[in-house]
DNA sequence: AATGACCTCAACCGCAGAACC
DNA sequence: AGGTTCTGCGGTTGAGGTCAT
């Protein structure tokens, strides 16, 4: 599963690595620390670059390092941790002790990713009903609006004008969740939430939905009561949203 | 048994920022 | 201050393994 070992015009080895140089870069880098990596590999007698020898002792060697399956726990974190900061993995492997950024990238993309692929299709194929298929023209229409309405009441210039994002994988959780609270709004019976009115009080902005429910971006919930914002919780509700 | 499609994951690549001179 | 080198990161690749036909 490793790629064939090779060695390339200025004799550097490139691909896998053998157990004698796994010894020569442990022995190494126990002695010395793991640093110097463009000098290591002249220094520990490795036909190698300074690059492959970090990467080695980062993701293969290093002590403390954790093999085998991922437990329920390391996976919720991991969603958890992404949701929080993204495609940052090396942020995300400092709080999973004995996982390396690149194997947990690797993880998200072969497992999780697609786990989370196949719950958001499953949720959805059983009520396709509730699922507007014209969603994104929906948003896209409402989003020209608010940036029209932005750039009228506040100056907002064209070139900071919102866009739509419905299919990057970065969006997908935010869009996902947009999907749910568009449906969970249908299934509460207060009508369609695009056609809710976005109304004026005064000066300031207040968004009612129907008089009586409230949207929380954060936990993509609805609850009974009526909520005025300021324009800066309006744009955030609407940039989360996106 | 053969073979092709798909999956996995170690390793590579290119870039950005930090550190050094 | 500016150029060079080093380090670290995220995205991508590709060879071997596994599964389905």
């Amino acid at each position: 599963m490793v790629r064939a070992p090779i060695v390339d015009k200025d004799g550097v080895k490139r691909g896998a690595w053998s157990s004698e140089e796994d010894d020569k870069l442990m022995g190494y880098v126990q002695k010395h620390g793991p640093r110097k990596w463009r000098q290591l590999p002249s220094l520990a007698g490795l036909a190698r670059c300074g690059k492959s020898c970090r990467l080695r002792w980062l993701n293969y060697l290093r002590p403390g390092l954790k093999k085998g399956n991922y437990t329920d726990e390391e996976n919720d974190l991991i969603y958890k941790l992404h949701e929080m900061h993204g495609n940052r993995w090396s942020m995300v492997a400092t709080k999973l002790s004995g996982r390396t950024d690149n194997e947990i990238k690797n993880h998200w993309n072969a497992h999780l990713k697609k786990q989370i692929e196949r719950k958001s299709e499953s949720s959805t194929q059983p009520k396709p009903k509730k699922l507007r298929p014209n969603i994104a023209s929906d948003l896209e229409a409402k989003t020209e609006e608010f940036t029209g309405y932005c750039s009228t009441k506040f100056g907002i210039v064209e070139s900071s004008s919102l866009s739509v994002q419905t299919s990057s994988s970065s969006s997908d959780a935010n869009f996902g969740r947009l999907n749910w609270a568009v449906e969970e709004y249908d299934r509460s019976g207060y009508g369609d939430l695009w056609n809710e009115p976005f109304m004026w009080d005064g000066d300031d902005v207040s968004y009612v939905l129907d008089g009586s429910m409230q949207f929380s971006a954060d936990n993509g919930m609805f609850s009974p009561q009526v909520h005025e914002t300021t324009y800066d919780d309006y744009i955030d509700l609407f940039c989360s949203l996106l």
